[in-house]
DNA sequence: ATGCTTCTTCATAAAAATGTAACAATGCAC
DNA sequence: GTGCATTGTTACATTTTTATGAAGAAGCAT
């Protein structure tokens, strides 16, 4: 089960905060955020985020100190850091990275960049929280591989079936309306008809039951829920 | 318990004003609206919603203004902000988020995405507010997954009599006339007779009786107001 | 109790929602 | 290009839900 993953922002420059925290909120992140060097060591020990992004200059204390400072403390000395800088230069580089940053990012940088390098970084120190293994009854999803089964049993589904299972894995039991599958699975401003969402159910149910075609019945695993959408049926105990 | 979630739309094109609201009530919205950016904050403060949308370009005070404005005040500081726009120019944008607004949406949209926009805004900004158990006496209604259950077993219940139970799950105690669960349940504009809404009630009852059928009696739950209306009974402290 | 009104319940026809097959359009690998 | 896989849409069968009139029950004032 996949768990929000938290990001500290800290930076001075309140639009560059407000720009860099909508993006990554876009994007999966629960994202906190800092004005200050100061401010930013408090909240990382209060709130104990999953990657830190420091700016470079910032009042009170620079990102190079709070970067230094947690690679010092035994608790953050893994915490994976992204310095972020306005300067370009390969001494400035070697610095941040002298200094304990796993990443530096310098600015100009394009939202997708920074969300890559992100992506990229927490691959590399927590595999965990993206190497996301799915798992529900008998089924198993393993996003990183792509790679699903049920019950041992390899299945075969295409990018669309696949990203409906995924959202639908990822909170087993919750209903989503066909509005929201559309939304999630196909992004905003795409405009197809909802009913196309049954037909790709119906397609995902019957790959995910084609194991077990030898006449025994299975469990249908996803639940229709008439007038509302769709649900992967909960094992029992999650909300 | 879920109360009511209150949107305030501005927009100065009487049109575009009424579409949106009529879309935004018809998903569980409370709307209300504004004229321009002045009758706007005007409004912000008397009524105290839970989102606003603005549109770009109001006589008066633009969108612009106004979210700079709210932006400006602590107690409007966080509250979720919505910019339209009929342009989509990428600077346009980033202006949008620069000022303060949590989302950018320009022209045409589809319906459903701005009901998903505002959802997902919610979803961020204020979870409580989508918070989706309704409890009440030994009744559970989990509006997540849409399963309900009395006193450990499950209810079945059709589309209109989940809708009608959620309504009075939301407010026990509270006495609605048919003609306001008309309005909630089946929508504005729905023409059906008042007669209906009995039957439903009465279904209702009978399911949510069902797990004791056993002879033993239970407490009728739903409060027939003669003359008045339906209301679900009240667990002794609330009003 | 009587008569009047307002609810409840039932049966059933009509409407709406859903599942699936078939087909056309699209994209991608070769 | 050809062939194969994926997609979105439509049509139609099927299932579920809904609305409504009518009949019976219950409430209430006299």
């Amino acid at each position: 089960m996949t768990m929000a993953i938290r990001v500290l922002i800290a930076d001075d420059e309140p639009n560059q905060l407000e720009l860099l925290s909508y993006n990554l909120s876009q994007s999966k992140f629960e994202v906190i955020r800092a004005n200050d060097g100061q401010q930013a060591l408090e909240m990382i020990e209060d709130q104990r985020p999953d990657l830190v992004i420091l700016d470079w200059m910032m009042p009170n204390m620079s990102g190079i100190d709070v970067c230094r400072t947690l690679r010092s403390r035994s608790e953050t000395k893994l915490l994976p850091v992204i310095l972020l800088s306005a300067r370009g230069e390969e001494g400035d580089r070697t610095l941040g990275l002298d200094v304990g940053a796993d990443d530096y990012i310098s600015k100009p940088f394009s939202p997708r960049e920074l969300i890559s390098r992100v992506n990229a970084l927490l691959r590399r120190s927590r595999p965990a929280l993206l190497d996301d293994v799915l798992e529900c009854h008998d089924l198993i999803f393993n996003q990183a591989t792509m790679e699903i089964s049920r019950g041992g049993h390899a299945i075969k589904l295409g990018p669309k079936e696949c990203r409906l299972l995924s959202i639908l894995m990822e909170r087993p039991g919750r209903v989503f309306s066909r509005a929201q599958l559309l939304d999630m699975a196909w992004g905003y401003g795409v405009y197809v008809e909802e009913r196309t969402v049954d037909v790709h159910m119906s397609r995902l149910r019957k790959a995910i039951n084609e194991p077990f075609n030898d006449g025994e019945q299975v469990a249908n695993l996803i639940r229709t829920v008439r007038g509302t959408g769709y649900a992967l049926r909960a094992p029992a105990d999650v909300l």
